[in-house]
DNA sequence: GCCGTTTTCGGCCCGACTGTTTTCAGTCG
């Protein structure tokens, strides 16, 4: 698909617009074509030659013909020339939290700045209040947030993660003398942020490895090579690891990679322990005997263990598990029958009821819930009374259409900065799924945010707590809220709480997922999908819920209708 | 730059919050 890129592309632009101190309009024009773009439930080049790109809406002549460049060239001549008319240090400072756009240009133009590090200079110079409007407190929460950025390092959540490493393994894949290729550490592990892609490969040496180079990855720098590996930072941030491994070797170089160095200690002290160690071939490595056996699910089983999935071995409690037969089934994709929050037209998705309903049908779902935004959120077009029980009707006709799957009526109902409500309970009684969430008032105390969720808790109404940390990954930090009240709460009064598998969230994460599992507490995994693509990130949510070791018993949306139906209805 | 029309221009999502001001500009969700 080239819909990523490309709307990648009209982002950089509106980007650099902003910063050139263009009409924010003509901007943003190129922000909603590129999340038009993104949203499209098929590849733009095919749109693009049925000559059917104008009908995608936000996309008229102008962006149409940059559209048509970019498939034919992979470029835009326009973001050629913006990239080289703002330094790329200028770009970077609109990540600081404060420092949006129009800072940034004033820096630049003003002060001549054109580095983040010259910004944090500047700050400790006392600089930047010699610019009007601007005060001590400027100064001192620009460096705060210089500190914060510098503090994420260059890592990058999964979900950006996850399809950069699997491209890299397709291309890899294609070559005649690679054997097999396998995502590894962290990755393989599925941890909510990385700052290392890690592959295995067999069939192919380094040395050749750096001659496919740059068709394989957008590569910075070249960090290190030696006989078996080669490390390199990405464009993109992260570094990637490729081992080449012998055939015979693979799929223990796999384990090894795969980690945690904790987990794989571990498993290598109990193999000693057990004397299997020493069973091998004189003056080899101890464990090289493990060689012999032929994969990751045998190495287990030679130590009298079921096989421990890479989600959890983390060395953290799992061998101890694993050898008291208390290693619980973990949850798997295949186990889902429905998705309990996404959006529709009716607020800011981009699906009809009726898209939205086959779409979930055809992933072979029995059941999904329509969760548009509550009145307050006017930037998502939020429903009033009126318009929700319009839609209602309209949820009615679509389910005497299909007889596949059933759409089921709810509401993201906001909740409001005093732990109110944003609809009447009476509106909210007749909703088969309510989820209430916090979209404003980031900033209160901790006393008071966790008083909101609990107060929420406490209607007899809210089946879920939507997004409860309100965390974005590598982008905002979870606000002030005690997850240890809030989960017992939700086990006083029977809330479920959300894994929240948009790539941006992972809301809960997989501590807090743990936690609640052991406090009884039921989980939900929603996509909050606003567009078709965005259901497939359900796998994301599950791999935080089997970092968390959840089961399917502890999964709502595992469950069938009628048991849902069931569950939302007892509190 | 798009779009719809009271159709070739004028509006585009908007309100809360912050830090600086003393009436506002910029950021953020």
């Amino acid at each position: 698909m080239n819909n990523i890129a490309l709307a990648r592309a009209f982002f950089e632009i509106a980007d650099l617009m902003e910063l050139n101190g263009e009409n924010p309009f003509r901007a943003n024009a190129y922000r909603r074509a590129g999340r038009a773009i993104e949203m499209l439930p098929e590849d733009v080049e095919e749109i693009f030659e049925r000559g059917e790109i104008r009908k995608v809406p936000g996309i008229g002549a102008a962006l149409a013909e940059k559209v048509g460049e970019w498939l034919s060239t992979n470029e835009i001549q326009y973001l050629e020339e913006l990239r080289q008319q703002v330094p790329p240090g200028v770009v970077e400072m609109t990540k600081i939290a404060g420092v949006g756009p129009k800072l940034a240009r004033r820096f630049y133009a003003e002060l001549g700045i054109t580095t983040i590090d010259e910004l944090e200079k500047a700050c400790r110079k006392r600089k930047i209040r010699t610019l009007r409007g601007m005060g001590a407190r400027t100064e001192w929460n620009i460096i705060r947030g210089i500190q914060a950025l510098r503090e994420r390092g260059n890592q990058i959540p999964l979900g950006v993660a996850l399809p950069v490493a699997r491209e890299i393994q397709a291309h890899l894949e294609l070559l005649p003398q690679v054997k097999q290729v396998d995502l590894a550490g962290d990755l393989r592990r599925r941890r909510e942020m990385l700052d290392k892609l890690d592959l295995v490969v067999t069939g192919i040496d380094p040395e050749e490895i750096l001659s496919l180079l740059p068709g394989l990855a957008e590569v910075e720098e070249i960090i290190a090579k030696n006989a078996d590996s080669i490390r390199l930072r990405l464009k993109s941030g992260p570094e990637l690891e490729i081992v080449a491994a012998a055939p015979e070797s693979y799929w223990w170089t796999l384990w090894k990679a795969t980690g945690s160095s904790e987990h794989v200690a571990q498993v290598l002290a109990l193999a000693e322990e057990r004397g299997l160690a020493v069973v091998g071939k004189k003056g080899l490595e101890p464990t090289a005997s493990l060689v012999e056996v032929l994969g990751e699910a045998e190495l287990y089983q030679l130590l009298g263990l079921p096989f421990i999935p890479p989600e959890i071995r983390e060395g953290e409690g799992e061998l101890t598990a694993a050898r008291q037969g208390l290693l619980p089934q973990l949850v798997e994709l295949s186990d889902i029958r429905g998705d309990l929050h996404c959006h529709s037209r009716w607020s800011d998705g981009v699906m009809t009821l009726e898209e939205l309903a086959q779409a979930a049908a055809a992933k072979g779902y029995e059941y999904v819930a329509v969760c548009d935004h509550s009145q307050s959120l006017t930037v998502a077009n939020g429903l009033s009374v009126e318009r929700l029980r319009a839609q209602h009707r309209d949820i009615q006709e679509v389910n005497e259409k299909l007889d596949n799957i059933q759409l089921l009526s709810g509401i993201e109902v906001d909740i409001l900065t005093d732990g109110s409500l944003d609809l009447p309970d009476s509106i909210l009684a007749e909703r088969d799924v309510v989820v209430a969430s916090i979209h404003s008032g980031f900033r209160q105390d901790v006393e008071q945010l966790t008083m909101r969720v609990m107060k929420a808790m406490e209607n007899p109404h809210v089946d879920i707590i939507g997004h409860p940390t309100g965390r974005l990954l590598g982008r905002r930090d979870p606000y002030a809220i005690d997850m240890e009240r809030v989960i017992e709460m939700a086990a006083k009064t029977g809330t479920a709480l959300e894994i929240n598998a948009s790539p941006d969230r992972l809301d809960l994460n997989d501590v807090n997922a743990q936690a609640a599992k052991e406090a009884g507490v039921k989980i939900v995994i929603n996509t909050d999908a606003h567009s078709q693509p965005e259901l497939d990130n359900m796998h994301l949510g599950l791999s935080v819920a089997r970092r968390a070791w959840l089961t399917k018993d502890n999964v709502v949306n595992t469950w069938s209708l009628k048991e849902v139906k069931e569950y939302l209805s007892r509190k």
